[in-house]
RNA sequence: GGGGCUUUAGCCAAGUGGUAAGGCGUGGGACUGCAACUCCCUGAUCACCAGUUCAAAUCUGGUAGGCCCCU
């Protein structure tokens, strides 16, 4: 049984392509690692794989919950572990691939989260307040203060812990499932001219009539308000923008994404990079076998 | 051929004598319950040359590019 695979790489450099031709080469299972393809409905702008593209590949993880849905990490490390154990129980090997980094960590270092925490908002709390408060409770955290989401959330779970008298240390250094990152990836020029012309395709592909009807509900969900692809039709709808700057719009914001992942993979994750060959795949694909071989024996 | 206007960072752009706002883009970074999130950092000898002045992006003259009008 061989180590779990884990494909990293910006949107857009060809996680997917790869992963199916690990998967098929070493006979594994895929597990989906983007925190917006778990959502059932989403497919266009999420660029998630079709069945045809599967090839016959067990793929978990995908559609498992509605947009309306509260899906975080937190469920997210849940199913994963769950997931891992599955497959491996099964003699499978495990292939998890997908751009959110901070998905993979929880899933794949020992992150630990607290059971049923409550949440408050400390709406009444000024950003100064809440990182005094903080820090208070952990003279050694650091944050920017303007960065209020991060500091709510600290401060709750900081709270819960004090509450439940958790000692140690929230700091994930140990990696829980023997892993080796495979990380994709080509020319910062190159691989923004395929988020633009992928970003086209999903327009051709229907992405507008994917993404209106949510804008039509009551209460438009969460994902819809925070995806590339779906968040920057709000101004469609409200009249203030016209369709073409909303394309340029989900390309910007694209390609601004695929900057902050690699910032994300090069600290927080030993990633081993493989340059993409768009000419010849195949070749892609052999480089990275003949490494995981080699670090096999 | 004559006249007028104009030239500030990759783009837009403020600044009319005291040593260059801002926005966008770009690049870099942070990251334990919204992570496709949220947040932080990031740049210029003001077209060029000469002059006036203690001091010029700012005034004067010339050169070059752009725009417009007249013949």
């Amino acid at each position: 049984m061989l180590p779990i695979i884990a494909i990293v790489g910006p949107t857009g450099v060809g996680k997917t392509a790869l992963s199916i031709g690990l998967a098929k080469h070493y006979d594994a299972e895929i597990i989906n690692a983007d925190s917006m393809q778990v959502y059932k409905g989403l497919n266009v702008a999420t660029a998630k794989i079709t069945e045809e593209e599967k090839e016959g590949i067990v793929h978990h993880l995908l559609d498992i919950c509605d947009v309306h849905d509260n899906y975080t990490v937190y469920h997210y490390q849940k199913d994963c572990r769950e997931k891992i154990k599955e497959i491996t129980d099964r003699g499978k090997n495990v292939i998890i691939v997908g751009g959110t980094g901070l998905y993979l960590k929880a899933a794949l270092y020992d992150y630990h989260f607290l059971e049923k925490q409550e949440k408050k908002d400390y709406l009444e709390l000024s950003n100064l307040e809440l990182y005094q408060k903080v820090r208070q409770l952990d003279p050694t955290y650091h944050e920017h203060i303007n960065n209020r989401q991060r500091l709510v959330s600290t401060l709750n779970r900081l709270e819960e812990e004090k509450k439940r008298s958790v000692k140690e240390k929230a700091v994930a250094k140990e990696l829980l499932y023997p892993t080796y990152f495979i990380g994709l990836t080509t020319n910062r020029k190159e691989l923004y001219q395929k988020i633009d012309n992928r970003v086209d395709e999903m327009i051709k592909k229907g992405l507008k009539e994917e993404v209106l009807p949510y804008y039509q509900e009551e209460i438009i969900p969460r994902p819809i308000l925070s995806g590339i692809g779906y968040k920057e039709w709000k101004f469609l709808v409200l009249g203030m923008i016209d369709e073409k700057n909303i394309i340029e719009q989900i390309k910007k914001n694209s390609r601004n994404y695929a900057k902050r992942q690699y910032t994300f993979y090069n600290h927080q994750l030993p990633v081993t990079w493989f340059n993409t060959n768009y000419n010849d795949f195949r070749k892609t694909i052999d480089e990275v076998i003949q490494f995981i071989d080699n670090k096999k024996q």
